[in-house]
RNA sequence: CGGGAUGUAGCGCAGUUUGGUAGCGCACUUCGUUCGGGACGAAGGGGGCGCAGGUUCGAAUCCUGCCAUCCCGACCA
């Protein structure tokens, strides 16, 4: 390809709207274009890089036994009200962008597609013989994201790999989801990308075992927690860890002290002398239930540690059967709107009484109470009194009448000790989540009753995985790990070129003539080669070669005469001046050995 | 959804306070000089100021409504 062919429009200024330096450089690099918020077209360069990235996907998933298939975007409506989820998915902040068809039936754009992928198996595999199967596609999905930022990183548009296996038995699912894993760690390998593999939170896919790989960038938006010796590493939304020690009470007899106006823990220990870890806090939230129930929660913790919502839902979904689909803090409007008396706010013990909830006009009438583990240990503690302005002090858990829910809520945190190996501590990183693979079990084929004939002739539900990699957000956090001031530097596997060939004046006969034969011998050999024989200054080429970041160039220019060219590597800007012979024995060698 | 900010040429911005019919840099076109790290000079082309109303002799500037985009937040009672 010829830049003067090619649509390059580099941009010397930053658009306004990029943040993060990835974002910015694939638009001044015109490779991505914004049509609205959080969707993209996708430039030649970007299409290129795409594509690279689309046949490593693809090599590796075969490899590892895929099949490619292409799966329908739209998507019928009772196919996701068969599996429960079509109203988590399209009420409220549902992700799930929906329409109507000219005959009022209702459709989902596809934003994943177990439903699809559920439903075909169960028409298509009869027998146990067929299994297992792993069944996988590349295309665009479609999720109105809440909030969509930094480009191609939360788009509502974008490219996803996903694929779906489905097995006789829970073995065979683990036999697959392990080699998904390695799959997936030789897929981003190839890439050029450094990865972390972390326990994750299924969240709303579903299922038991679940694992991220993620891209370390500060720019990341989630938080990831590791141990130094590399043994554990979590999302924090999963993460684990031991607490550290409480602060020991002293001894003496209960009482309820006068705390006027000390309505934080921060405020409660600077005015009594306390320290953090001797208080239980107490958190009222409001749970918004998928059958309509609004069920409110007195979340108790110890006062030094915070409560990991993400833990707290899971635990209340399989508490109470149902999907939960948010948690909200409960403010006092909220109590006025209810018709419910002031609540002591401030003052909140775990044994709030379940009259303070009588006259509800919507929400349930008890309390459901929850106590984190930190909180439950404690045996002596300081909490609010349920009066205003009055706290207790050295009381313990026989202030419930009932036997409280014991549960792990705590949010893990840097330095924590490890589950592992106390010695070891958790560090704290920030990371880009471009694959998800899961355990997903029978939920889906229960849901929509997806069965096979097993070896005793009895009906089976399929055991399923399921298994996903951003390839437009891969490609994105590729850039936030490979950049530097002067633009990109594309590993060589993903660039669009791999090899740019400068022809530094154009209007030097013996320059052009060395470029031009450069650019076809490398054709020849196979590598893919960017001319740039635009009528410019060297410097300009040079500028955006770099920004574009071709991982190799090769200049004629001052040398020309004497048959002599340059090589300059992007990544480490050293340089060699050969013979154009030498030249492209040089640029193979590097190519090969990069390409993988 | 709550809070904040911004919409003026492909990109970055000024002009809005104090209404008088739009400007700068980059990019683009032509000519000349220059030619290895985003050159210089000269001459050009392109927008009617997010949209819709209103006030006014006159609106990018004032008023009303809407829309869009970006940022922050969405458990610490």
């Amino acid at each position: 390809m010829r830049v003067s062919r090619l649509i390059m429009a580099t941009l010397r200024d930053v658009p306004s709207e990029a943040e993060i330096a990835s974002h910015q450089l694939l638009l001044r690099g015109g490779y991505i274009r914004r049509i609205t918020s959080g969707i993209y077209a996708y430039m030649p360069l970007m299409w290129r890089v795409l594509n690279k990235i689309t046949k490593i996907v693809q090599q590796e998933m075969n490899d590892a036994g895929g099949l490619q298939t292409l799966l329908p975007q739209l998507q019928p409506a009772e196919l996701w009200q068969k599996s429960g989820r079509w109203q988590g998915y399209t009420a409220g902040e549902g992700i799930m962008f929906n329409l109507k068809d000219r005959q009022g039936r209702s459709f989902g754009l596809g934003p994943t597609h177990e439903e699809i992928i559920t439903r075909i198996a169960s028409e298509m595999i009869q027998s146990y013989k067929q299994l297992p199967i792993n069944l996988y596609q590349i295309q665009t999905k479609f999720r109105d994201e809440i909030r969509p930022r930094f480009g191609l990183m939360r788009s509502r548009e974008f490219i996803m790999k996903d694929a779906y296996s489905f097995h006789s038995s829970e073995e065979d699912l683990k036999h697959t989801y392990n080699k998904m894993n390695k799959a997936y760690k030789q897929i981003f390998t190839r890439c050029g990308l450094e990865t972390v593999a972390v326990e994750a939170d299924s969240g709303a896919i579903g299922g038991a075992a679940s694992q991220e790989f993620m891209v370390t960038a500060d720019s990341g938006e989630d938080l990831i927690l590791t141990s130094s010796d590399g043994l554990y590493s979590a999302n924090q939304e999963k993460a684990v860890s031991i607490p550290p020690d409480p602060d020991p009470i002293g001894e003496g007899e209960p009482a309820v002290i006068n705390t006027p106006n000390q309505k934080s823990i921060e405020e409660l220990c600077s005015a009594n002398d306390f320290e953090p870890s001797q208080i239980i806090k107490v958190i009222v939230l409001l749970a918004l239930i998928g059958d309509g129930q609004e069920q409110p929660l007195l979340v108790s913790i110890r006062g030094d540690q915070e409560v990991n919502d993400v833990k707290l839902i899971n635990y209340l979904s399989t508490q109470i059967g149902q999907e939960v689909l948010k948690i909200k803090p409960i403010n006092i409007e909220e109590i006025d709107s209810q018709g419910l008396t002031k609540w002591p706010f401030g003052s909140i013990g775990p044994d709030l009484n379940d009259s303070f909830l009588s006259n509800a006009r919507t929400w349930n009438k008890k309390f459901l109470r929850i106590i984190d583990c930190t909180a439950a240990e404690l045996n002596s503690f300081i909490c609010g009194a349920n009066t205003k302005d009055k706290h207790r002090i050295r009381v313990g858990w026989d202030i419930l009448e009932e036997s409280p829910k014991i549960v792990d809520l705590r949010k893990a945190k840097s330095l924590d000790k490890c589950i592992h190996d106390p010695s070891q501590r958790l560090e704290e990183k920030r990371g880009i989540e471009i694959g998800h693979i899961f355990q997903l079990g029978c939920k889906y084929s229960k849901a929509l009753e997806a069965t096979f004939t097993n070896e005793k002739g009895s009906q089976d539900y399929f055991w399923m995985g399921c298994y996903g990699i951003g390839v437009s957000r891969l490609a994105q956090a590729a850039i936030e790990q490979n950049h530097d001031e002067f633009g990109i530097k594309w590993p060589i596997s993903i660039a669009p070129f791999e090899v740019i060939v400068i022809i530094a004046n154009i209007k030097d006969s013996s320059q052009v003539q060395l470029g031009e034969n450069l650019y076809v011998s490398l054709q020849a050999n196979g590598i893919d080669v960017l001319l740039d024989d635009r009528d410019e200054r060297a410097g300009v080429k040079f500028k955006d070669a770099d920004l574009i970041g071709i991982p190799l160039r090769v200049v004629a220019g001052r040398d020309a005469e004497s048959g002599k060219v340059e090589i300059v590597k992007r990544s480490t800007k050293e340089t060699q001046l050969l013979t154009s012979e030498e030249a492209i024995k040089k640029l193979l060698e590097e190519v090969l050995s990069d390409r993988s």
